[in-house]
This record gives C-alpha cells, sequence and structure tokens, in this order.
RNA sequence: GGUCCCUUCGUCUAUCGGUUAGGACACUAGAUUUUCAUUCUAGGAAGAGCGGUUCGACUCCGCUAGGGACUGCCA
C-alpha cells in the first residue's frame, strides 16, 4: 500500500531557451527537498505554448540537468500531451459554474485593461454575469470565474502566511480562442493527476498561487504545499542577465565549474546549516529543509563560486581532471600528444591544487604542453652568464646521470647540487626554471621536471643553452 | 497606478527576546617561499531609517525609504 503521505515535488520548466541557472537551483531545491524526505522528484516540461516551446529548448533542459546531477524519478511528462485532460478539468469547471465563455474583442480588452489600471482594480469581462451572445458561433476564450468576496491565504513554506484580496484577482483565461490550455489551468490539473504534494517554485509566481488555489478548490481537490523561493541575481543586485557573464548552466559547464561545486554552491545560495560550507550531496539531503531558505534574493558571487570550485578540483579525480584540462587546452587550438595526455595526468596530483577553474588549470599546464623549442624572451638572456650558463650545463649533466628522475630525489639532487657548487637556490633555480618553462608558471622545480620527464627536461635546457647571445 | 514579496559585514549566511552579533568568500598586514601559486597567523568589516511593545530587541508590531515580482489568449 503507497504512503498517502510522501512527498512528491516536481521541476516543471518552459522550454523557450536554455537551461537558467535560477531555474537550475530551483530544480535542485526540490531533488534535496524530495530526498530528505525521502518523496519522489518529478519532471515536466510545460509547452503548452506550441509556437514558443522548441526541441532544442527540451534537449538543453534535459543536458542541463543532466550535466548538473539533477535527476527526476519517473517518466518526463510533457504538458501540451494532456490538452484533452485539461480540456475535460474547464467542462467540470463550466458545468458546475466556475468559469464561463468570454466574448471580448481585443480591443474591448485592451480598453478594459486602460480602464482597470488607470482605476486601480482588477480586469473584469462584461460576459461574466452576462448570457451568451445570440448566435453563440464567436471567438471566445474561456474565463475561470472566481469569488470576489473575503480573501485567499497562502500558507507558503518560505514566504509565510501571505494574503490576498480576493477581488483583486482577475479571471484567469483557462482556454484560449483556439480551444488551447494556458499554463494557469495546465499548472493545476497536471501538479493535481501528478500527486504533487509540494510546489516549489521561483518566487515570481507567488502572486499566481492564489489564483491557482481558487482553481484547485472550484474543482474540489486539496491544495499542495506552496514554497516559492527567491531568484538569483547578479553580482549588482540586478535580475541575472547576459552581462553578467553567465545565466545559463552550459555557461557554467564550459567555463570550468565542477558540477558538484555548482551543486553545493548553489544550495548554499539562499540557504544554510549553522557555518557548514562544503557538504556532500548526502548531507545536503539530510539536511536540506524547505522552510529553511532565505526570503530574500541572493546574488551570484563569482568569487565564492571560484573558492568552492578550488575545493571541489582538489578532490577531483585526477584523470578525469585530466581529461577536463586537456579538452580546455584543445579548445584553444592546441593539438595533445600521447605524451601530453600522459604528463598531465601524472602532474595533476600537484597541479589541480593550484587552480580554481579548468581553464585556470589549462593556463597553469601550459608549461607542459608547450613545444620544443622554448624561446627564451629577452630578460631571461640575459640572465643566462657564462657563468650561469656553465653551471645549468654542469646540472644538466647532473641530472642526465642520475637514475631516479622521481620528485624528492631530483629534490634531493638539486639541493646537493647547489651544496657542490657552493651557491644558494637562488642562483640556479630562475635559471633552470627559464629553461623548463620560458617564463610560464610552474610548481617546484623538483616537481616540473619530474613531470616533464627526464628526454623533455634535458632537451629544453640543451634548447635554452644554445640560445645564448 | 494596483497587488504581493524582500532588507544582518562588499557578497553568501548564523542568530529562532538576553551573544564581545559567529562562520565562509573577498580584502589588508605579517610569516613561509627558487617563479607563480599554496599554506599559516593576525586584522578591518554588518542589524536601512524612525517610532512602538518589552525589564531587555537584529529578532515582535507599525510607518518611511530603497530593491524586486506580477499586473498576457507567456510560463
Amino acid at each position: 500500500m503507497p504512503d498517502q503521505s510522501a512527498v512528491v515535488t516536481r521541476f516543471a520548466p518552459s522550454p523557450t531557451g536554455f537551461l537558467h541557472i535560477g531555474g537550475a537551483r530551483t530544480a535542485l531545491f526540490n531533488l534535496l527537498y524530495a530526498r530528505h524526505t525521502g518523496g519522489k522528484f518529478l519532471l515536466r516540461i510545460e509547452d503548452t505554448d506550441r509556437a514558443r516551446s522548441t526541441e532544442a529548448a527540451v534537449a538543453a533542459i534535459f543536458e542541463g540537468l543532466t550535466w548538473l546531477g539533477v535527476e527526476h524519478d519517473g517518466e518526463v511528462v510533457f504538458q501540451h500531451t494532456r490538452a484533452d485532460r485539461h480540456r475535460e478539468a474547464v467542462a467540470q469547471l463550466l458545468s458546475a459554474g466556475h468559469a464561463y465563455r468570454d466574448y471580448m474583442t481585443p480591443d474591448e480588452l485592451e480598453a478594459e485593461r486602460e480602464a482597470a489600471r488607470a482605476e486601480g482594480r482588477a480586469v473584469r469581462s462584461p460576459w461574466r454575469d452576462q448570457d451568451p451572445p445570440a448566435g453563440s458561433n464567436l471567438p471566445h476564450v474561456i474565463r475561470f470565474k472566481g469569488p470576489k468576496e473575503a480573501d485567499t491565504v497562502i500558507d507558503d513554506l518560505v514566504q509565510g502566511p501571505v494574503r490576498f484580496a480576493n477581488k483583486d484577482l482577475d479571471d484567469l483565461v483557462l482556454l484560449r480562442s483556439d480551444g488551447a490550455p494556458t499554463y494557469n489551468l495546465a499548472v493545476v490539473v497536471d501538479d493535481h493527476d501528478m500527486g504533487v504534494t509540494h510546489v516549489i517554485r521561483g518566487d515570481d509566481h507567488l502572486n499566481n498561487a492564489p489564483r491557482q488555489a481558487l482553481i484547485y478548490q472550484a474543482l474540489g481537490w486539496d491544495l499542495p504545499a506552496f514554497a516559492h523561493i527567491p531568484l538569483i541575481h547578479g553580482p549588482d543586485g540586478a535580475k541575472l542577465s547576459k552581462r553578467h557573464g553567465a545565466q545559463a548552466v552550459g555557461d557554467f559547464a564550459a567555463q570550468g565549474y565542477l558540477p558538484e561545486a555548482m551543486r553545493n554552491y548553489l544550495t548554499r545560495l539562499g540557504w544554510g546549516h549553522g557555518d557548514d560550507e562544503i557538504f556532500s550531496d548526502e548531507q545536503a539531503a539530510a539536511w536540506f529543509d524547505i522552510r529553511d531558505v532565505g526570503r530574500a534574493p541572493a546574488r551570484l558571487d563569482w568569487d565564492k563560486l571560484a573558492s568552492v570550485n578550488a575545493h571541489y578540483i582538489r578532490e577531483a579525480d585526477d584523470a578525469r581532471l585530466a581529461a577536463l584540462t586537456a579538452d580546455a587546452h584543445r579548445a584553444r587550438g592546441e593539438a595533445l600528444t600521447d605524451a601530453d595526455l600522459a604528463r598531465l595526468e601524472a602532474a595533476m596530483p600537484f597541479m589541480k591544487t593550484r587552480a580554481k577553474t579548468i581553464p585556470q588549470l589549462a593556463d597553469e599546464t601550459q608549461f607542459l604542453t608547450a613545444r620544443r623549442p622554448l624561446h627564451l624572451d629577452d630578460k631571461a638572456r640575459a640572465t643566462l652568464t657564462d657563468e650561469a650558463a656553465s653551471r645549468l650545463q654542469r646540472l644538466s649533466e647532473a641530472l642526465a646521470a642520475t637514475t631516479s628522475w622521481t620528485d624528492p630525489d631530483l629534490d634531493l639532487l638539486i639541493k646537493a647540487f647547489a651544496g657542490a657548487e657552493g651557491v644558494g637556490l637562488g642562483k640556479i633555480g630562475p635559471n633552470l626554471r627559464a629553461a623548463l618553462t620560458a617564463g610560464r608558471p610552474s610548481p617546484d622545480l623538483s616537481k616540473t621536471l619530474a613531470a616533464l620527464g627526464r628526454d623533455e627536461s634535458l632537451g629544453r635546457i640543451h634548447d635554452a643553452l644554445s640560445q645564448r647571445t
């Protein structure tokens, strides 16, 4: 016997563009709440507006959610396939006197809208309380006939109780003149039929909630719990848009953020669990309660996102990071060899602590994939005096002679060499580094040598020596 | 214009009437250091304003200001 009290949440995007980061967070909160309560998380595509919905947008939503790791339970519901069921609900409303046919022309509607705005009242149709015109074959929409007295209170899980006066609510269009159902009708019917118990969505829908609640009541259905979460804003506090650098989840993927970092960051944005900043998916599910979500819109903070990302990069598998970093190199037009790939992976344990994003990791590993001969700049050449060059030559010979080309041993070798030469590392490091990387950032010299390998290292030193003027 | 929502360090947040208002990111200073980073230590930084309620308000109420959403035969 199914548990009648089990929680069912859903994410219901409309496929009219990319998957917005705010939508992604809404999906994440729905997922988290479902996991927290042991319930189900469903996905529904709100494509009742056939003209604006596209296949590409549907694909972008699936792709974005998959990348983020927000996986739904059960089959995806496409809202437009349920139009007959929606019309059935409207027929029920009509026969019960909770809906009416509205024959206003576009011009009449426009005039009424202006009048209503000027008078500071809700839009009203004269057909609400009038018999259909003669013939009644005329084009018309079907509107909900809501009560005009009393109040409707939405006991929102995030916003608290919110009271709306019914007289301020206009009569929603349920069916368009072509017979197609509208959003406000479809959400109610679908959420009910899908058994949704908790409607968690952006707070841009808070004003729709009372109208939808009235439809539930007219249909004789129980109301789900509502939770309207604040939207995500850009760093400047304005609604997130293109000029903020990213708004689609695909943008974040392309900019080198890891999905697990995005989940952590997005969960923490607008929600908190004491002082916890970094937490696993399991912890998030265990701690997350929709009631703890904040009521104020949160701003996207690139620095903090980068910091969280840096943490997850350090935790990530080396082979996975090497592959992502290789992709970033290729995206810059570099052709990588198998040797490059091998070096990338071997170097990852100590390279991944140096970057906050994948593109940065590509920057940091440039010294690995650069092609011989590396070109020394004037300054580097100038530092390669006769004395420095002959010392570098001796170091090269010492390196060539070693039988253990590993980080700790190379480190010992360099220090022993400096001791034998009677100079500090400062007399050796800069020249060796210039020869090895030609100014590119690189880790400890011993690590740089180890990552490059014996042949490449020796070759680069040889190249540098031959560039003396 | 109308309806509704929001307001703690620069940012994300903790606090659920009594705290030196805590943490994280960012920032500043110092230490470490063969480049660039990292790491470590220390530091500055907040309750929008005004009235109430209360022995006592960041926490409760009201007003003001500022931000935002909606006001579609879009979702």
